[in-house]
RNA sequence: GGAGGAGUGGCAGAGUGGUCGAAUGCGCCGGUCUUGAAAACCGGUGGGCCAGCAAUGGUCCCGUGAGUUCGAAUCUCACCUCCUCCGCCA
């Protein structure tokens, strides 16, 4: 959520926002309703004072009323009596201004949730993904000395991948990962948690169906609701996770944590379910677009402190990279431009991995940060050095994402003879093997 | 799923209609004492919103929301969460 009190004073930078994000929020009737409802309130403040004023004089005249001689009662039992008619004329009054407050509430909420956070300075300036800035490329794209297959041929052929079975079963774009398929899959989130662990994150088994606080505070809803499944049937309404950023950010909400403690490092793993509304006929075919996967995923939640805060977001970028690197994935990493940035979001890095079927870099990573959109939402709070309660700041990134990983990991440690060399790394995870497939 | 019980400040725990943002203890912070520490003693110690440069003032918050009442932590209803017992179950 954005801070109300600085949209007040900053309208400007708000529409300003909304616009380069291409979010559609009418800023005015926010300003206006936030007016009429300040102005309600101190209204409806000044009654309820008097009120309690009052209320305290007849609590006092109730206490005398006690030790009271009997010839004492009956005035003082008058004077309480006289007390009493005001606060019923300003409870009136002050039902007639709920009325109007409840009446404005939920407009102003519904128009504060979906305002933009404003990016930062660094970020560039663009319409949608094409206008993404690359900023750095790593690994050197394999030159094939023969014809190569596509992940789905060799999948099948290998008896890794069954997207026709899936389909049966599930709907479009499901799958079932088969014998070294569900290995190699489970090998790649292991050693990203592996990985993680080693440089400090704590590792997370996280709730996967959430209530509704977790999906708004995350920034997930209300603008994104349709993406995520819901469980109707259950009263409040359950949602599927997207991705275990929002367990792990939501993990302390309502929370004031001791800024000692911060920041706080921690990597979940989790299965992530997305409708992909809205994307029919795009990327159908294989792994790539699938409406449940498996991702390992890194979230920071430190101080607020927009130097440390980059610092981090540098972090969790090197750390997907580090991945990358490991499994020898050529990649390249691009600056998000604002068009293509999320409400909540000031800056984004993706990473995207070259996969040879495509003949091009596809998004494997996505690096956000969000200084204290998110926390706002969440009410995620910290106590800093002074005693002062500050909301705090959060990032995330993806370590793994599989099987949209397997696509490059198949496609480019395949050989010749239709065998697929396993990437060293992995090799641990699956029994020291070093080949799937007939060598 | 069935039957009971409970949710109060960082923690423990009192409070069953009024002067209660809430006793007391612990914890924490500051001070006295001490060579230093401990003990003892003294003082302080929640958050949100609104107004204000600030000091401060007002208001809201005793799981959440609605209600009764001049007045609710206290009474009523609904919901959420936890505990105990029974049933079912990976």
């Amino acid at each position: 959520m954005i801070d109300l009190k600085d949209l007040r004073e900053n309208p400007d930078r708000y529409r300003h926002a909304a616009q380069l994000k291409r979010i559609d929020v009418d800023i005015d009737t926010l300003l206006e309703l936030d007016a009429k409802r300040r102005a309600l309130d101190s209204t409806r403040q000044q009654l309820t004072a008097e009120k309690n004023s009052i209320g305290k004089q007849i609590a006092q005249l109730a206490g005398r009323l006690k030790s009271a001689s009997p010839t004492e009662k009956s005035a003082v039992q008058e004077e309480m009596k006289n007390l009493q008619s005001r606060p019923t004329e300003l409870k009136a009054q002050e039902q007639t201004l709920d009325a109007q407050v409840a009446e404005i509430d939920p407009r102003l909420m519904e128009i504060l949730l979906r305002c933009a956070q404003p990016a930062d300075d660094d970020v560039p300036v663009g319409r949608d993904d094409s206008e993404n800035v690359e900023i750095k490329k790593w690994g050197t794209v394999r030159q094939f000395d023969f014809s190569p297959k596509d992940h789905m041929t060799l999948g099948s052929e290998l008896n890794l991948i069954d997207v026709d079975r899936g389909v049966k079963l599930a709907g479009s774009r499901s799958y079932f990962l088969i014998g070294d398929g569900a290995l190699l899959h489970q090998a790649v989130l292991r050693l990203a948690q592996d990985m993680m662990m080693e440089r400090g994150f704590i590792p997370m088994t996280v709730p996967v169906l959430v209530r509704e606080p977790a999906m708004v505070g995350t920034g997930y809803f209300p603008l994104g609701r349709e993406q995520s499944y819901v469980m109707s049937n259950e009263e409040p309404a359950k949602y599927l996770v997207g991705t275990a950023e929002v367990s792990l950010t939501a993990f302390h909400m309502d929370e004031t944590l001791d800024g000692k403690t911060l920041p706080r490092k921690y990597v979940g793993m989790s299965p992530c379910f997305r409708r992909e509304a809205g994307t029919y006929g795009k990327d159908t075919a294989g792994l790539y677009r699938i409406h449940q996967f498996d991702k390992v995923e890194q979230v920071i939640i430190c101080k607020n402190d927009i130097k440390e805060s980059k610092r981090w977001h540098e972090e969790i970028l090197q750390n997907a990279e580090a991945i990358l690197q490991k499994l020898d994935l050529p990649y390249r990493i691009v600056k998000v431009c604002t068009g293509d940035l999320g409400q909540g979001q000031v800056a984004k890095y993706d990473i995207e991995t070259w996969m040879p079927s495509r003949k091009s870099y596809g998004e494997t990573h996505s690096a956000s940060r969000f200084y204290d959109f998110q926390a706002r939402r969440l009410n995620l709070r910290y106590r800093d050095e002074e005693g002062k309660v500050r909301i705090c700041h959060t990032l995330n990134n993806t370590v793994i994402a599989s099987p949209r990983v397997l696509i490059p990991i198949l496609e480019l440690y395949q050989n010749a003879n239709g065998s697929i060399t396993i990437p060293t790394a992995l090799r641990p995870y699956m029994g020291n093997r070093e080949i799937i497939g007939n060598a």
